[in-house]
DNA sequence: TTGGGAAATTGATTTGCATCAAGGGGGGAG
DNA sequence: CTCCCCCCTTGATGCAAATCAATTTCCCAA
């Protein structure tokens, strides 16, 4: 009770304004390598929205592209809907991740990006961002190889894998980008519902239980309904036939 | 006969220099967009090499990434092995696109790249491109819209179709580049065997070989061996699902 | 020309996962 | 607290594509 007075008055003298500068996510993030003085010029350009509400759309299919989007905060996911209106994920971002780089090839956004949880997000207008990349060699750097390191990703959603490969290689890339970002990667909580997950990993509902069920009974993992503890990274891995993503 | 002579005379008088500004494929490939001059400079880094025999790899999994490679006659097919040895197609590449791209991120080839037939490259040092790339901000977005172009192409990959799915869009993918190439969209050939089509797939190569004759019996397409002749796009496109890649 | 081998096709069988179906459990709204 | 809905799990069945198996065709080399 006596602390937070003075917590409080902490926080009124010196209002935290948000910057990459201070934010903690940037080794992670679009300022990679860069110096403080650079870092103040992207601050210039970048726009941090309100929080978003678990549910709120961040933008959608065939939406005119102006913003590439880093996370902040929360867990978002990316979709398209079929031909015949179902749904397809195409990815999970988590702090420090950018999102619609499909979006600068055609000029209109390719994918529906969608809060998962209460999520914040750094706006990052995409012209002004190309201009500044040609001033900043290290900026452009950076967002060649965020886009490069996409392609992996996706090149491993696109391998043909087993159910229990599928669900192995997915908890483990879970787990090392928790590691990432300095949390614990064996305990950690999945911010989307089983649904989410076997759509992501071109799957049914059911098998996705069921392939926990005996990764559970194998001694692999525990689970409590969002929350996961993995138990043997060593067996995991070899269910995921070590196909995890490169230098994930 | 009487002809040759002066053909040959002017050959020999003005020994064609191969370079950007004279490369049929630069409205495909890196120089989009680009005057004369930026070409010139373009020129100067992009190093033209010898033709490769097919089967001759251009690059393998593990070694130091230091070129791009820009397609300039053939076709290349991009690879890994997985954990028990067995081949996974990535891509195949046509003039004027660009290989190499998903080695950017960890700075080592993530992808073994081979030529299918008689193929040539133009290799195009990574180091010195990108800082050309600084100074060329259409050269600059131009590599982030082939990047970003990759992306959407992998993410069709990934996508969860059906055998007929998989093949009639792999036939509409082929017959988008060929007219984008200025050639015949309806009549062309495969560079590749059908077990790399297949594999590319994720299919069995039987499986696409009844897929084939399928669509043959149908009157959507012919096939003779290696040359594909699309009669009917539009019943094609139905039996895709419309799921081809956007702008492909 | 002929023989050998890889590539492609076709048929028979198996199988992994989807689909269909039903029941349990948690969390939010009233 | 209680109800209801959604999420998750578990079991039974069906199917699309893989696998196994056997020819045929083509191409190249001898």
């Amino acid at each position: 009770m006596s602390s937070t007075p003075d917590r409080r008055s902490v926080l009124a003298a010196r209002p935290i304004r948000r910057t990459c500068v201070n934010c903690s996510l940037s080794e992670l993030c679009v300022p990679v390598g860069l110096d403080v003085a650079d870092m103040e010029r992207l601050d210039q350009l970048v726009e941090r929205q309100p929080p978003l509400e678990a549910g709120a759309h961040l933008c959608r299919v065939g939406e005119r592209f102006t913003n590439l989007y880093a996370v902040r905060s929360g867990c978002f996911k990316s979709y398209r809907m079929d031909s015949e209106g179902r749904e397809r994920v195409l990815a999970f971002h988590l702090p420090g991740e950018l999102m619609g780089l499909d979006a600068i090839y055609p000029g209109v956004y390719q994918s529906n990006i969608v809060a998962l949880d209460l999520g914040g997000v750094c706006a990052l207008p995409y012209s002004e961002l190309s201009r500044l990349a040609t001033q900043i060699p290290r900026l452009q750097e950076q967002i060649f190889r965020l886009l490069s390191k996409d392609l992996s990703a996706y090149a491993w959603l696109a391998g043909d894998h087993s159910a229990e490969e599928r669900v192995a290689g997915f908890l483990l890339d879970l787990s090392n980008r928790q590691r990432e970002r300095g949390y614990s990667d064996q305990v950690f909580n999945l911010a989307m519902p089983r649904r989410d997950i076997a759509n992501y990993l071109r799957l049914a509902t059911e098998t996705v239980s069921r392939v926990i069920t005996r990764f559970e009974r194998d001694g692999l993992i525990q689970t409590e309904r969002r929350e996961v503890r993995l138990l043997d990274l060593e067996g995991l891995n070899n269910r995921a036939n070590h196909c995890l993503r490169p230098l994930g």
